[in-house]
DNA sequence: CTGGACGGTGGAGTACTGTCCAGGGTCAAG
DNA sequence: CTTGACCCTGGACAGTACTCCACCGTCCAG
């Protein structure tokens, strides 16, 4: 698929997609004509990749997982090991916003909201 | 207090707080000598800011709403106000990470983790 | 065979959030 | 009066994640 098309069905911009492949979140071949040549996995591993940096994840470390799992032989395996592990990171997350949220909701009200908690 | 001793409180660097100061985010007097004199508001607000910039909230933003905050004659009720909105942010948040947590739950142990969803 | 959509490259620029440094002033203790 | 801890300023630099641009090639429809 051509970058065009995988930008459209991503959301993400043309520039943006050549940007990811510079950094190597994305690899591509080259037709003949030396546009560049998705492959359709390209598509949710962008999903992916959104995932993992709404839970905080630079691009760079993205990447790297991402060149590790193409080089294990068992990389559905290990993707679903990744998986959990994020899996986890969003519940200690979760946590963490659970206890802001009382931090917050003790304070509300209160004469002096900015009071140490 | 000068700015080593908030430094020290907070566990930000000095140039971190001239930063925050330049960028509207932190006011203070200035003592004869020409050093900064935080008021002791500074350390709670920054706690404060802490908390917002988890919450995805960019210095400016922030800055904005603690310049607005001082000007307003209710600042207490202000506040408070600014708390609930945090706290409807941190469950729009937590519905947000439940939601990926499913997706990738739902991947684990499939043999094509990365097909769409 | 020309126009327009699409693709390529290299490089500059942007916004944000700091971090570091040189050069210099302030102040209290010894 | 010197030393050391602390403070000041202005400005350069860094890392992240894009975004935009000029300039050029490719391809297909009319």
């Amino acid at each position: 698929m051509r970058i065009g098309e995988l930008a459209e069905r991503t959301g993400l911009s043309r520039d943006t997609l050549r940007f990811y492949e510079r950094t190597g979140l994305l690899v591509s071949r080259r037709l003949p004509n030396g546009y560049r040549d998705f492959p359709p996995e390209a598509e949710p591993w962008l999903r992916y990749v959104r995932t993992a940096q709404a839970l905080g994840f630079s691009l760079a470390e993205i990447a790297r997982t991402g060149a590790e799992l193409s080089a294990a032989p068992d990389a559905a395996e290990r993707l679903s090991e990744l998986f959990r592990e994020k899996i986890a990171l969003i519940d200690a997350r979760t946590a963490e916003l659970a206890a802001l949220r009382a931090d917050l909701a003790g304070r509300v009200g209160t004469g002096c909201p900015l009071a140490p908690a």
